[in-house]
DNA sequence: CGATAACTTGATGTGACTCAACTTAAGTGG
DNA sequence: CCACTTAAGTTGAGTCACATCAAGTTATCG
């Protein structure tokens, strides 16, 4: 488990949020974070609860603040996509629209900070400097989902297998590391293989194949299901096909 | 060719800016888009000319007047994606970030409203209802650019060329058709084989027979390269694999 | 400790990529 | 305006990566 302590949610804050330093919270004046405060409200679920249905009302927004949320698709044919994967200071939910395109569902057990959506929106209206870094954000995570997108489109199973284990292993107890700060050797993928497969846009069956492939290749070390041990960085980011600074982008991203 | 008149941009000048209504612009004052009018020009380039290269600093912003805009992401290997398209009243540059990710390029002839960014910036920290609305249409994007996500990595090639033919079917003229609208039966894709197999993440050779299978089962008549009639439309839909209100949402986003 | 789910491994079929030849369209200069 | 050139698109044959189906193995939880 984590080492991070769980605790109420102070989005105004600074010091004792969790969260603070990467989320839109920071923007605001301390007024505002005052204001913030009072309409956010910490809220945990159970690993595979949904948050937010697909084509439902969005009621609620926030802030992912421990654990990972699962942004997905489903098809009518019944197999579902996931389009995106929200970590801890990661904003969740639909802005300005009344129902939600995708649904949001705790990947793992989460921890969030919720707000409801039209107080939040009436917040963003009073501090446009808020709403201001919400766009910068929006549009960071637009250009990451694209070179997601062409991740997944363009490249092998392989590749993007490869991928996925060395931007984990950036994300250090799922929080940040700086590009020139050095490889964690232990990789958490809190998800599971039918998760990781849905986000890579394979089966589990062959994400499997790939995995014991890296492992008896001695470029990993398979510790548990979810626990890697990375043997050999230079490989992994061989296999991925990619190169080390687009990889820490999209690490970052 | 279209019968859209071509003439200078005035984005402040409702009835005379061609994409007006569905621009950004259209969020300001009469004073505000007297000032949009002052730092716009309108400029050209022809196919295949470079808008804006990947990596570059990002010196200009807009929106696309006419043709069609690709934006796509080059990878160490060659092989380049297309990640998305713009169209006519699509606003493209990276606003608030020193260089691009991607690279824009002129997919036909293309003319566009053009902005310096950070006098376009400027433009917005004074007008939050301008950058409001530019915050909404991000948002949209986004959600956009997940549901092609899921599409193009979720299913078959004939299904992802039954719903780009679609698409495109449902933008007469690049415009955008309301969704009680009959189908158009003349679809023009102005794009090049090779253009459309990178945004569907295939091959043209993969492409080609899948659009030939089409012509030889009545669904499409191929015209020429650039142009099909829709003798099935119904046909279309149960070969895109997705139900017909997902296929009209996406063609509006 | 038994039951159920999650993961792995194996065998098999196929959709799509690759390489290559051919056909059609577009552009160029005499 | 037409031969010539070059690019764009189509068609074919062969191969391979990956999905599918199925069985086995290892975790997880009551």
């Amino acid at each position: 488990m984590t080492t991070v302590v769980s605790q109420s949610c102070h989005c105004g804050k600074r010091r004792e949020c969790v969260v603070y330093n990467r989320s839109v919270c920071h923007a605001g004046s301390a007024d505002a974070m005052a204001q913030l405060n009072r309409i956010a409200h910490r809220r945990d679920y159970p690993r595979g609860s949904v948050i937010q249905a697909q084509g439902e009302a969005c009621a609620i927004v926030g802030n992912v603040v421990e654990g990972v949320v699962k942004l997905s698709s489903a098809s009518v044919n019944g197999d579902d996509h996931i389009v995106g994967l929200l970590f801890p200071s990661d904003f969740f939910g639909r802005l300005y629209s009344e129902d939600s395109r995708f649904s949001y569902e705790a990947a793992t057990d989460v921890s969030l900070c919720t707000m409801n959506r039209s107080a939040f929106e009436r917040f963003l209206a009073d501090h446009p400097a808020v709403e201001h870094e919400m766009l910068k954000v929006k549009l960071d995570e637009l250009d990451a989902v694209r070179e997601w997108a062409a991740i997944t489109n363009g490249h092998t199973t392989m590749q993007r297998v490869a991928t996925l284990i060395y931007v984990f292993s950036r994300r250090s107890r799922n929080q940040f590391l700086a590009a020139d700060q050095p490889v964690e050797t232990i990789v958490h993928v809190p998800l599971s293989r039918r998760d990781i497969a849905d986000y890579l846009g394979t089966t589990p069956e062959t994400l499997s194949r790939n995995i014991q492939m890296l492992a008896r290749g001695n470029v990993i070390r398979i510790i548990n299901a979810k626990q890697f041990e990375l043997l050999n960085p230079a490989e992994l980011i061989r296999h991925s096909g990619e190169s080390r600074e687009d990889l820490d982008r999209i690490a970052s991203a």
